[in-house]
DNA sequence: GTGATCGGCCG
DNA sequence: CGGCCGATCAC
């Protein structure tokens, strides 16, 4: 089952944690990519325009649009890159900004993205190229919902991942031009009634909807129910339970990057990824399972 | 203090 | 399950 219809959703990859005791101490720096694609020289080249510092811990500097405000917030949210899937191909491509992804994610609907797309930044590229990335475990994703409208210019749209175990997996807030924080519609609203400095900024011009996370453990269940599954269909998969249950002690604090270190077969179909992903399929979670390093393959 | 993060309530 | 916001934590 080749790519059918499935417009390719937007993504975000590979996030830190915002917990800042885990900043800190984080040793695996960026992406311990598998396949030996220059694409990562093509994403520092593009760290180095954007003027972000430490990629080192993933977080993107978001430079202040209009104007060098002197109180310019430094804000950034905990997104190390963006990518989005070709419609064609399935390959993952790096979008080159936060903005062009933004710009990308708002209409990925009625246009889909294809490798022909990238061409804007990158004129050689197509689909026959190697995949900027694969979903190997190196990096963790998080899927983004398509449609969400690019912040107003001069806002900003921050996503903030949450530690691993927690109850929540992100939260999004928007930064106003005036550095002040909006963590809900309310609060937007009710800040743009007595801000009319902005016009022509309207509320359905922002969205709190968060992604998903692709791991399926990182945000602890809310009934933390008998491992069984409940989505996976009746066909029960015993060898899937039991490691599942290994991973999600209580330990909370300590995502190591790592459990996946022992990828050895990657380079998988990135369609199935999103297929397993949007349809949690058995032989989907079947996938995941592989791809979380939970069985043996 | 202030602001960021987390938890948990509630619709 | 998502939105929302107070409690709590980190600076």
């Amino acid at each position: 089952m080749r790519s059918h219809g499935y417009t390719c959703l937007s993504f975000v990859s590979d996030f830190v944690p915002c917990d800042r005791s885990l900043l800190s101490p984080r040793p695996p720096p960026p992406p311990p990519t598998t396949k030996p694609f220059h694409e990562l020289e093509f994403l520092k080249e593009m760290e180095r325009k954007s003027n972000r510092s430490n990629a080192a811990n993933g977080t993107e500097v978001v430079p202040c649009p209009s104007s060098s405000k002197k109180t310019s917030k430094r804000v950034w949210d905990s997104i190390a890159a963006y990518t989005v899937q070709c419609a064609i191909c399935s390959k993952w491509r790096f979008i080159p900004s936060k903005e062009k992804y933004e710009e990308i994610r708002e209409r990925i609907t009625e246009e889909p993205f294809f490798c022909d797309t990238a061409r804007e930044w990158r004129p050689e590229i197509t689909c026959d190229d190697e995949p900027d990335l694969v979903k190997d475990g190196s990096w963790r994703w998080a899927i983004d919902k398509p449609s969400i409208p690019q912040p107003p210019p001069g806002w900003q749209r921050i996503l903030r991942i949450r530690a691993e175990g927690g109850t929540k997996f992100a939260d999004v807030y928007y930064v106003a031009p005036s550095g002040k924080r909006l963590r809900s519609m309310v609060e937007v609203e009710s800040y743009l009634s007595e801000h009319l400095e902005y016009p022509g900024v309207t509320a359905p011009q922002f969205s709190f909807q968060i992604p998903a996370p692709l791991e399926e453990n990182y945000v602890r269940k809310r009934h933390a129910r008998s491992t069984t599954s409940h989505k996976m269909s009746g066909n029960v998969m015993p060898v899937a339970v039991n490691p599942i249950s290994l991973i999600a002690p209580d330990q909370s604090r300590d995502s190591h990057f790592g459990g996946e270190r022992n990828s050895t077969s990657d380079a998988d179909t990135p369609a199935e990824g999103l297929e397993l992903f949007v349809k949690g399929t058995d032989s989907g979670a079947m996938e995941k399972l592989k791809y979380l390093g939970l069985v043996q393959f």
